[in-house]
DNA sequence: CCTACCGATCGGTAGG
DNA sequence: CCTACCGATCGGTAGG
């Protein structure tokens, strides 16, 4: 973090779009500054590489998911894993359509990454996937959701999920709520004991 | 199409793992030729640009989803919803399965084509999604699904199950089969009538 | 399929 | 935040 301030602020606004829309190895240094209205080399006075804007966006996204999950996890019922993941994954969608482009370039873009940052992230991406994964366990456990492998089923909906970054559009058919609902709604159906 | 041999095939394949590997952009037309133990220039002999690569592997994936798909809706029995939405997830995870790299490319990549090429996929997309959708809808209006968003629903579960390609690993903990069937029972149960 | 080469653009630095 | 500039690499072509 070399400048705290507004256009420290703007420049990972401005990014999210661009790497949203055309991805961050298709955009350069350039591109932003452009966007911004100043000169390529000028992007330098508030950033020390391409890839500390990447992983400004990527970190802050991954912190935003983490604190959503937190908050869940502490307003739900800590004894029924229904509710549990009902919050979770409200809690996901929200973030989620709160900043689709910031939240679909931390899904698609981390590869790339440094090594080090790429790992830091996997780590966070994995702990975060085990509360899905947990959640679920203990609903199987109590008889509340149906057999089924936890991991697989966690996988399956948080790609669900994420999926929304993609095609989410903040002027669409569905409001952010109403996709929430819906989605809360065919993930636990999707792991409910009574099939037909 | 150049050239329709062997060599031409090879490119497809190898450019499939290295797009999958690190996205169309970061990767040059020197790696995919490295790869292949040529020159960079000597690719063009086969190939009239980086982007007829890309189309090549985007254009095998689609039809191969189309192919798939014709297949399982013949197979399937045409009075049940059910068992025709079945037999599409079953069909799309073993395209999938069969070649996870070039089913990421097609997934992911496919917004770094021509504009021209790119509006071709998306009408191809669009007419394959609409096939999840109306056997969606075809089960609501018998009553073999809850009444539900079909559109909603049909996204749902094709970005679940596209994320197959970003995490499949042939010599990963669960075989293909064991992954279509998962998926295709947590498909149908995010669509049944009764929860809980 | 190779060597030799092209103009354009890349991320980034120096010095103000 | 600007001008001027750097070496490296990009996709692609010419001519064999």
């Amino acid at each position: 973090m070399i400048e705290p301030g507004t256009r420290r602020r703007e420049i990972d606004e401005v990014a999210s779009e661009l790497f949203h829309a055309n991805g961050y190895a298709a955009t350069s240094v350039r591109d932003i500054a452009r966007a911004l209205d100043i000169q390529g080399a000028s992007l330098y006075a508030h950033v020390a590489s391409k890839e500390d804007v990447l992983w400004s966006i990527v970190d802050h996204a991954a912190t935003a998911f983490e604190h959503a999950a937190d908050a869940a996890t502490t307003e739900a019922d800590a004894a029924d894993p229904v509710d549990g993941l009902a919050a979770l994954v409200e809690a996901h969608v929200e973030v989620i359509t709160a900043d689709p482009e910031r939240s679909s370039v931390f899904v698609t873009e981390w590869r790339h990454l440094s090594p080090d940052r790429r790992a830091a992230i996997a780590r966070r991406r994995d702990a975060y996937e085990a509360r899905f994964r947990e959640t679920i366990a203990d609903g199987v456990a109590v008889g509340a959701f149906r057999a089924t492998d936890p991991a697989l089923a966690a996988t399956f909906v948080l790609t669900a999920l994420n999926g929304i970054a993609t095609w989410y559009r903040p002027d669409g058919r569905l409001s952010a709520d109403r996709i929430a609902d819906h989605y809360v709604d065919l993930a636990l159906r999707s792991l409910s004991e009574d099939h037909r």
